[in-house]
DNA sequence: GCCGTTTTCGGCCCGACTGTTTTCAGTCG
């Protein structure tokens, strides 16, 4: 048996949706849509779901019925099943790449081949520089330039974009449409306000007096490239750095209702308005109506409330269990932007930083943080020049002596050091015995299977001088995946030792992500929240671990580093003595 | 094909924009 992924298992069953949809079948498209993407939203493995349970306990999993259970037993058994590959034999296209070309759905897609035999990207690119399509009926001058269009724009910006990439941007763009004249509000909502660590695209929702002025001036902005669509409340471009940004300009009466509609996830929206239904309304972008009367719109408050419900905060938007919680009035109270008191994890020239101790303190200080630890790797990692035991001593020597000279701040001593391959670590007890903080993390043999991996940062972590566990899957977004690690036994771990966990806020790592963060919460394990900064610009990185810890349902009083330096001192040692 | 404080049968989110059309299908979010 060949070990089929969640996302293989998705992507087929989206294929079967496209292919329906190109049949003209009803609902079948909608319910294989949704059984993909509950799929991909799962944490655990469906081949390990179907190993554990079989038929049955894929049936747990919501959008999957009998029929698809069973496809999924198939693809996990022989890899493909009789339906998938009948549609294939009629239609072998590559449905993903000729899907991602915008204004290309199902249909177009069924005439192409029939039409043109275009099968793939290179075909259909093919086909519209030879102006084939434009000759096609139904189709005309205006859909081949905006198929050629779209394949330009696919080669420069393959999919999602980091948050912290594209924030900067939307800044920039916000700010421009606040000074016209007329404009009122400005928000980006969707998944920028949700705070996703990636973005496919930015919504953009503006109040105004006069529309067309709005749509004229931000089609001009220098952020734009190409305007594929201009209307009067709704314009659709692609930014120069190859994103698609969408701008709605409405009435203020429905700019809470849009700003709802156009924030929550998908799930998170349809559940909502079954609610509504269940109750007797109708809610979509306008507002939320009892017949023809509006009875709300305005803001986002008064459609939970109206709807029996507390207001949910756009990061938990994701039908993750948000909603039921608000109903039963058990949300948390996130910890909020701009309360981290210290950066915990931070590098300097003495490693692979770009700055000096004194400059990283220096702004971090300006930026109106109290504390701040230096973490400069250990001498097993060569590459980032790592220290060791003396010229830790040395390091430390200079910290004693900035925190002389720099007043109403503290820097702590630590270090980011090495956990190595059979679990111990790269630095002696008797010199991680003089650090004000000890922090470990995984820097080598990430192809370790999942057993030995866990098994190697749980001895790490029983080291009775470690304190914090830094980014501890590994991942970065874009680039490479967690490496094998059992979470929930480092959770288990962390809760027994007294290690708490890090959730690092540099933008491609944002390590632990909000399910892990969700679950050490519920565990009680504590957090700690810091940048990874190797130069000052990083330090702005920090309300992304925020914005993470947030999604992941964490309070102000589960992360460690809201504290004062000298209660956080306490808190963190203070761990260890509760085994 | 899925699902149930709308129903084990009969419903499934829905509105904007585009392009190619003379009234709408397809796509998208």
């Amino acid at each position: 048996m060949k070990k089929i992924f969640n996302f293989e298992i998705a992507n087929i069953l989206y294929e079967m949706s496209e292919l329906y949809e190109m049949e003209n079948v009803q609902f079948k498209p909608r319910a294989y849509r949704r059984a993909a993407e509950s799929i991909e939203a799962l944490n655990e493995n469906v081949s390990d779901i179907y190993s554990k349970g079989g038929i049955k306990a894929l049936l747990e999993i919501s959008g999957v019925g009998e029929a698809i259970a069973e496809h999924i037993e198939l693809l996990i058994k022989t890899g493909t099943f009789s339906e998938y590959e009948k549609f294939k034999k009629k239609i072998p296209v590559k449905w993903d790449e000729l899907t991602s070309v915008q204004g290309v759905g199902p249909k177009t897609i069924k005439v192409l081949y029939k039409k043109l035999n275009v099968k793939n990207l290179k075909d259909l690119e093919r086909a519209a520089k030879q102006g084939k399509i434009k000759k096609l009926k139904n189709f005309g001058e205006k859909t081949e330039e905006n198929i050629l269009r779209s394949i330009n724009f696919l080669s420069k910006s393959k999919g999602r974009f980091l948050l912290g990439d594209i924030l900067p941007v939307v800044l920039s763009i916000e700010e421009a449409l606040k000074k016209i004249p007329g404009v009122s509000q400005v928000t980006t909502a969707g998944s920028i306000r949700r705070q996703q660590e990636t973005i496919g695209d930015i919504d953009i929702l503006v109040t105004a007096k006069n529309p067309r002025k709005v749509m004229d001036i931000f089609v001009a902005l220098p952020e734009v490239d190409t305007v594929f669509g201009k209307g009067k409340t709704k314009t659709n471009v692609i930014l120069k750095n190859g994103i698609n940004a969408d701008i709605r300009v409405l009435d203020p009466e429905s700019y809470g209702s849009a700003l709802q509609y156009f924030t929550g996830d998908k799930n998170h929206n349809i559940k909502l308005r079954i609610i509504a239904e269940k109750k007797g309304y109708k809610l979509n972008e306008y507002g939320l109506s009892k017949g023809e009367k509006k009875v709300a719109g305005k803001t986002e408050e008064e459609i939970y409330k109206k709807l029996g419900m507390e207001y949910i905060e756009p990061e938990l938007r994701t039908d993750s269990g948000e909603i039921e919680a608000s109903i039963a009035g058990k949300l948390p109270k996130l910890i909020s932007y701009n309360s981290i008191l210290g950066d915990l994890q931070m590098h300097t020239k003495w490693s692979d930083g770009t700055s000096s101790i004194k400059e990283m303190a220096l702004l971090a200080k300006k930026n109106g943080l109290k504390y701040i630890a230096i973490t400069d790797h250990t001498k097993n990692l060569g590459i980032a020049s790592g220290l060791d035991e003396k010229e830790l001593v040395r390091h430390g020597k200079e910290i004693d002596k900035l925190n002389k000279e720099i007043k109403n701040f503290r820097i702590l001593k630590s270090a980011e050091i090495n956990v190595l391959k059979n679990g111990g670590l790269d630095i002696a007890d008797s010199a991680l015995k003089k650090l004000d903080i000890v922090s470990i993390a995984v820097h080598s043999n990430f192809k370790m299977g999942k057993k030995e991996m866990t098994a190697r940062v749980i001895k790490a972590m029983q080291n009775p001088y470690v304190n914090i566990l830094f980014h501890p899957t590994g991942r970065v977004i874009k680039q490479r995946p967690s490496y094998e690690i059992d979470m929930d036994e480092i959770i288990k771990t962390a809760k027994k030792y007294g290690v708490a966990l890090e959730i690092d806020s540099f933008s491609d790592r944002l390590d632990l992500n909000d399910l892990n963060i969700k679950k050490a919460v519920d565990a009680g394990v504590k957090l700690v929240i810091d940048t990874d900064a190797h130069s000052p610009s990083h330090l702005s990185f920090l309300n992304f671990g925020v914005a993470q810890a947030r999604r992941g349902w964490a309070k102000k009083s589960d992360i460690l580093n809201t504290l004062p330096v000298d209660k956080f001192l306490k808190a963190i040692k203070g761990l260890k003595n509760k085994q």
